[in-house]
DNA sequence: GCTTACCGTAAGTGATGGCTTACCAAAGTG
DNA sequence: CACTTTGGTAAGCCATCACTTACGGTAAGC
């Protein structure tokens, strides 16, 4: 229901970049940001529209924010391009077959 | 491999749109441009970025070009997400576990 | 209570990107 | 060959966006 914003989320390098951090697991802003080529703010910023995208959660620990991944997001762009799957892969497999290799590009 | 650029090309809402268009089925960029909002040189433009995306393939039919939507990039994105799947759900719901569901949001 | 650590937000700026119109090339049609 | 259809590309414009610095607000430590 929110892949649209899902999508726009994980189109910027950096912003990816901060989400693949999460990996590593639950992390507050500062652990993340370190070693990190831009500031504290702009990580702050995009972990917002992450949450936004309902890519990750965030949960106060004192004066720490520790943010993790939220799998609903995730689940929401999976279920959009598997909408496309068996459709499209239905539909080029017939184009494939239909004329066996003449193009390859 | 070329996740990065699918994500950047999913990311636009028209985009995506005449990508959705090609579900059902090839065509010619003059008929995914019939009834949209924007000129065929948008739609062109698009179609474009798409290909470069790994998204569609196209094929010359006389003088029209017919795209088709392409299964590599779809699965450059879905390798990316499953990547995450398995990894961040653990953590996920190994978080829902330790503090079971004392918060929501 | 004062100071420090941690983090979100506001304001301003430079770059990126999507759109339009105008133009050009190629393939069919008389 | 002239004409039409189809579609990719160039140039220019305007909006969006990612980044920075500066600030404010809250929780911990002395």
């Amino acid at each position: 229901m929110a892949y649209q914003s899902a999508f726009a989320a994980l189109a910027d390098p950096m912003r990816r970049s901060v989400f693949e951090r999460l990996m590593d697991g639950p992390q507050p802003v500062g652990r993340i940001a370190r070693g990190m080529p831009v500031s504290r703010p702009a990580v702050s910023q995009h972990l917002k529209v992450l949450k936004e995208a309902g890519l990750v959660t965030d949960r106060a620990e004192g004066t720490r924010r520790v943010y993790s991944i939220d799998p609903q997001g995730l689940a929401a762009v999976r279920r959009y391009l598997d909408q496309f799957w068996t459709e499209a892969l239905d539909a080029f497999t017939a184009e494939v077959e239909k004329d066996e290799g003449e193009r390859n590009a």
